[in-house]
DNA sequence: GTGAAAGCGCTAACAG
DNA sequence: CTGTTAGCGCTTTCAC
């Protein structure tokens, strides 16, 4: 059986308003009485019972974040570094961090709706936004806090930190465009993911101020795995005649097309160049190393979540809206003159 | 104000403790009753405070996970799906999971005491066991449930479930073997990870079976990431004469040592055989496709997962201890013949 | 400076 | 079958 205030106040003769006031650091204790209580706690290992304490207080001193949605083959590098910076951050703060996952064959929004109608958690992180995304106008409605990675087309604006995946890719694009590629193939993933949205637009920026045509048969749309990036790089390269230049929306994407590349006897880095987003940390050992750009993804966790707590503690945010520019990364992958036609 | 139990009474002129009877399911409420309370509930969108059932009931509904060690550039493809199984078996129980990171600089320990003392949870999943591990004991000591993914050498028996490392690499070695190779170099990480430990075992026993000598030279610890198997690799492929195998304690050291191949010149699959352990997905799209050792680390989490919360629920657990059989995928990287010396 | 007492919202024993 | 009551362990007025 756990020590309580009760036991503590009882040994000491003392009220339990008292003992919490003394261990609280609240004012209005003498200064003995303190140490006394103190020097008690400490001896019988008092512990507070958080539950007590939340209850009573009304607020759970957690924040949750949902995984995006999951198969069992989930396998994501880029996430681990994420809950990382969010994790350290909350603990810095004494926070703890509820993770959810949308159970196998459950709406996704259920998770949503536990969290916030049961109170759970004080706040929520909300990451892989989508254009139209029900989340961010259900959490909107409810006036639930929340911080988002990734922006979307809300009504409402919203707290969130990004990467502007355009103009990313339109650096990418250019720097593709300036080694003398002509046809650029992109792979790209569902268009009601924000961020994918955002980065084949920057594509298409490039390509139209350099006045090249835009060729539907050059994009491809692909899930978010290796296996899929594998598949559409192959695709691509039937065409007639193929790409000189791959850009995947992802590193991982990336990977799979110079496997892509491989099994149809295609150099990487000098017959084709292939490029990503991310800067997995496989990127740069990828034969030959992946041309890439570079998000913070830990010090976007880490920023999320400060943000996210000042919101719940302070009520508002003193820089809501951040834009991160990502950093391009040139590698062997790209980093060759392709011969002009 | 969220909808009580005592608003729900109140309207319906009944007592809260026969709404909370009738919607928890309990016995001795007349049918008629239950009908009329579950609709208002219904109606007024009333939902639990999860806090105050748990205060009453002195039960958490929540499990919790710390993530073994942490830098800013933790990347780790495995943990994700860890944490996918995990959490998609959680969800099912209906309870919550509360992820914690060792805050930068803190000792590990006090994550466990937290968690234990204050009474965050109702029990821990331990991972990346250690020969000698502390947060055993300390949960051994404090009677506190909690289910490893690891073994360790611990006084008294825990639940656990684990991958059998040293079989697996004894088959892989054993491959190797047959393959013609006889310079069989291995790249361990430290042997206080018990799983590492395990697994060069499997790599030594197959040695002496077939009675070739164990050279020192050919062994290297490196850290858990691809950019130390890189480094790892160029240190053996430096060796005189070098080895015609290198076997990596984890795929994601295994492709820093195709990198490193890569650099020096050699060729993976024909010059050079290179195999790991886990089988994540880029191990299947790397160049070539490498050889490893499948581990069902989706079906691990769930289990685990599902092992703690038969211990919770029911103070014991029917199966407690379970040594899974990693699986010996071939692929190209190991699947040629060396010729004899 | 300290104590008594009233909850936070819920469950469960005990009566009726 | 239903209501009354007593907590779970803590914080926080409000008196003294």
């Amino acid at each position: 059986m756990p020590v309580t205030l009760h036991d503590l106040a009882r040994k000491l003769g003392v009220s339990v308003a008292t003992v919490s006031r003394a261990l609280s650091g609240a004012p209005g204790v003498a200064e003995e009485t303190r140490r006394r209580i103190v020097e008690a706690a400490e001896a019988m290992q008092y512990r507070p019972n958080v539950l007590a304490q939340r209850l009573q207080k009304q607020r759970t001193d957690t924040i949750g974040f949902i995984i995006p949605t999951f198969g069992p083959r989930f396998s994501d590098p880029f996430f681990s570094e994420l809950l990382a910076g969010i994790g350290n951050e909350a603990a810095v703060h004494e926070y703890d961090l509820l993770v959810s996952t949308r159970p196998p064959g459950e709406e996704e929004m259920i998770a949503y709706e536990r969290m916030v109608q049961e109170r759970r958690v004080d706040g929520l992180l909300v990451v892989r936004t989508r254009r139209h995304d029900p989340r961010i106008e259900y959490l909107q409605s409810h006036h639930f806090p929340f911080v988002a990675f990734g922006r979307c087309e809300a009504e409402e604006p919203f707290p969130y930190v990004d990467v502007d995946g355009e103009a990313g890719m339109y650096r990418l694009t250019h720097h593709l465009i300036a080694k003398g590629h002509r046809r650029i193939a992109y792979i790209t993933v569902s268009d009601a993911l924000m961020f994918s949205h955002y980065r084949i637009q920057g594509y298409r920026r490039a390509l139209e101020e350099a006045g090249l045509p835009f060729d539907a048969e050059l994009i491809v749309e692909a899930g978010m795995s290796d296996e899929e990036g594998f598949r559409a790089g192959q695709a691509l390269l039937r065409r007639e005649p193929p790409p000189t230049a791959i850009i995947a929306a992802t590193d991982l994407i990336a990977l799979g097309v110079m496997g892509a590349a491989e099994s149809c006897g295609v150099q990487v880095g000098s017959d084709l160049a292939v490029a990503g987003f991310d800067d997995i940390s496989l990127a740069s050992l990828a034969h030959p190393p992946l041309t890439t750009l570079r998000q913070p993804i830990y010090a976007i966790g880490q920023t999320i979540c400060r943000m996210l707590l000042e919101r719940i503690l302070q009520g508002t945010i003193a820089e809501p809206y951040r834009l991160l520019q990502p950093e391009l990364i040139v590698r062997a992958s790209t980093d060759f003159v392709y011969p002009s036609e």
